[in-house]
DNA sequence: TTAGTTGCAAACGCTTTGCCGAAAA
DNA sequence: TTTTCGGCAAAGCGTTTGCAACTAA
């Protein structure tokens, strides 16, 4: 029950562009490849401004922030809850088409006091690339 | 299946304590949380010592790492695979008693063609604690 | 006009690392 | 004796923040 943040927010130049570039792409990015990628448009665009507005978006539900392991955070132009699959030599994060499943919540829900809200399911393993890749190193 | 460490790990004092802390708590902590109760009884361990020795035993198998979030890893005495409940108001990391699902890795395998090992499942909400608070102070 | 936003650079916080003396095996 | 490990302090690295100028509304 937190309440709304009173300061509306501006679509500027800088905010649009790094919405259409994580719109656009399906890597799920850091936010220096983000940064990267808006310099190609606005070349005086600083890094600060790309997470401040990764955040903000994250924060109005335009975005998701994918930030689990404790290295660098990953974001998703995608905000409908899904789930992920991330490659354990390379680090890239993935798209799985499997279902959402909200009523895991409730089944969390009734083994404890907590008042649970969503949940985060990743799955982890090689991806075909570096698979494809180690099999021809060792051949 | 990877292949063990060749170097061959010692078990020191400070790897003891560190293990023994780990094993008598339940809160899930961050490594300072572990530093500073390690230092209660050897009073001259260093943080990096405590953060050297949480890798390795992870690495070893002996306890879980939860880098969830890209603030602080957490630390898990229990390393068999298990779910738990993180508090988006304090942070604190609870056990869930839900059976583990090797199952879903299957399903996820049949959806895409990497090599899935395994997955984390994490809910998050507001914990009995906050929430015990939060109406407290609302009164 | 005015309150949110930007670029810049410095600061931050957690974690890692290099060095050398200490201590397991 | 050999080889890993620990204490210390500095460095690393992704991210955040203070500030003055700027700009969307």
């Amino acid at each position: 029950m937190k309440k709304r943040e009173k300061t509306q927010k501006r679509m500027t130049t800088q905010r649009r562009v790094i919405l259409k570039v994580l719109k656009n792409t399906d890597i799920h990015p850091t936010a220096d490849w983000v940064y990267q990628e808006v310099r190609k448009e606005l070349p005086k665009v600083s890094l600060g401004t790309i997470y401040r507005n990764l955040g903000t978006l994250a924060e109005a539900g335009e975005i998701l922030e994918l930030n689990y392991s404790n290295s660098q955070s990953r974001y998703d132009g995608n905000p409908n809850p899904h789930y992920h699959f991330r490659c354990q030599s390379c680090g890239r994060v993935y798209d799985l088409p499997l279902p959402y499943r909200p009523e895991m919540d409730k089944e969390a829900s009734s083994t404890c006091q907590h008042k649970i809200t969503g949940h985060r399911l990743e799955f982890y393993g090689i991806c075909h690339y570096c698979r494809r890749a180690n099999s021809e190193k060792s051949q």
